[in-house]
DNA sequence: AGCCGATGTAAACAATGTCAACATAGCGCA
DNA sequence: TGCGCTATGTTGACATTGTTTACATCGGCT
């Protein structure tokens, strides 16, 4: 099912990109591109013209949306796979938090891709990601569903986001022990008895 | 001294160049462009031909990493201010913090180059900037200079950085009291008496 | 004066995103 | 069955960008 003689013209041309995306950006790892991926590259890897892009994608912009929507599917997987492995919802806000980090140090040009060519605010009103599900179930566990509980997903969500951005560009070491010694559970929702 | 027939030739090129870059993000607000700035439009800008630049900056990463250096410094400078208008370091440390996401929202393009082409880890080892100071000026005073300090130093750093791109990116509304119920002293650092 | 290094220009190159004009395959419908 | 329409490609062009190479020019030093 790979080497048809005429392969397109028959609508698998988005999915192909889509996948080439991925392949390239995961191939980006420490190489000189600008973390960032070439339209036409792309249109060679899959073996079509530049211009046939432009019959499944607007622009180049929206091919990125496309990739990063995929790279926030995978976000939250990789949360909820860490989630799954913890018991209780303490361990295992920590967890997804750890894992957001890794997962930005694992897959960086895709995990810039999601935050840069996102949907922005207004237009993903509703549509939930599973990320963001998990990071309410998780604070709603910890602290009801105040604006308490508000607050700590705000704080949360800030400070892995902070963390993963500032070891990306290099202002902090990529440190795994870094990481669990910011992501510390002790000091950043205390339960009733670490601060006697 | 600005209208002289022959104005370069004698070593202004390099600021003027910094001087145009930095207007140029300035401008950047809510405009088309992708955040960054044309080496090319800079020399137009300047008055200058496009290889004439190459006289004073290796490459254009060498000219964003310098545009980034100044933008560091009006950064610091931000945050000396807020700093400056408090009494207490309690107070002054959660102002220095709603400075830095302020700045990212006034500046959103140079901040994002600060992080983007700022000198990486090892470069920059010794030099300090003042916002760095500021940073750990603030730990200190609340927490001493032993491991709890630094975690707390770098907790408060990814929370700000953190809310402050997630602002840019559109993941998080760029609203004023938002920072505020983020960037929460009671929270965050309480002080002996805040939780009873 | 004369040279030389610092600084500028012009022209070219490869690569990129995008568009307009043209080709073609395959489906529905007479 | 055969015709034509629409979806999907291709070719070629255009403007723009970063960068390099060869050449020009200004100003200070001996």
């Amino acid at each position: 099912m790979s080497t048809s003689p005429s392969p397109y013209h028959h609508g698998a041309l988005r999915e192909a990109l889509i996948e080439a995306g991925l392949r390239a950006l995961e191939a980006n790892h420490a190489e000189d591109a600008g973390g960032t991926v070439s339209l036409r590259e792309l249109a060679r890897e899959v073996g079509v013209s530049a211009a046939a892009v432009y019959r499944h994608f607007p622009n180049k912009g929206a091919l990125l949306a496309a990739l990063g929507e995929a790279g926030l599917a995978r976000l939250g997987a990789a949360q909820a796979e860490a989630m799954a492995a913890t018991e209780d919802e303490r361990a295992g806000f920590a967890a997804t938090g750890r894992a957001y980090v890794r997962f930005a140090l694992a897959n960086p040009a895709l995990f810039r891709l999601v935050f840069t060519h996102g949907e922005t605010g207004a237009d993903r009103a509703g549509k939930s990601d599973p990320a963001s599900d998990l990071l309410k179930r998780c604070t709603a566990a910890l602290a009801g569903d105040g604006p308490a509980a508000e607050r700590l997903a705000l704080q949360a969500w800030s400070i892995v986001h902070g963390l993963a951005m500032l070891m990306l560009d290099g202002r902090l070491p990529a440190d795994d022990a870094l990481i669990d010694r910011v992501i510390d559970p002790g000091t950043l929702f205390p339960a009733p008895g670490d601060r006697p």
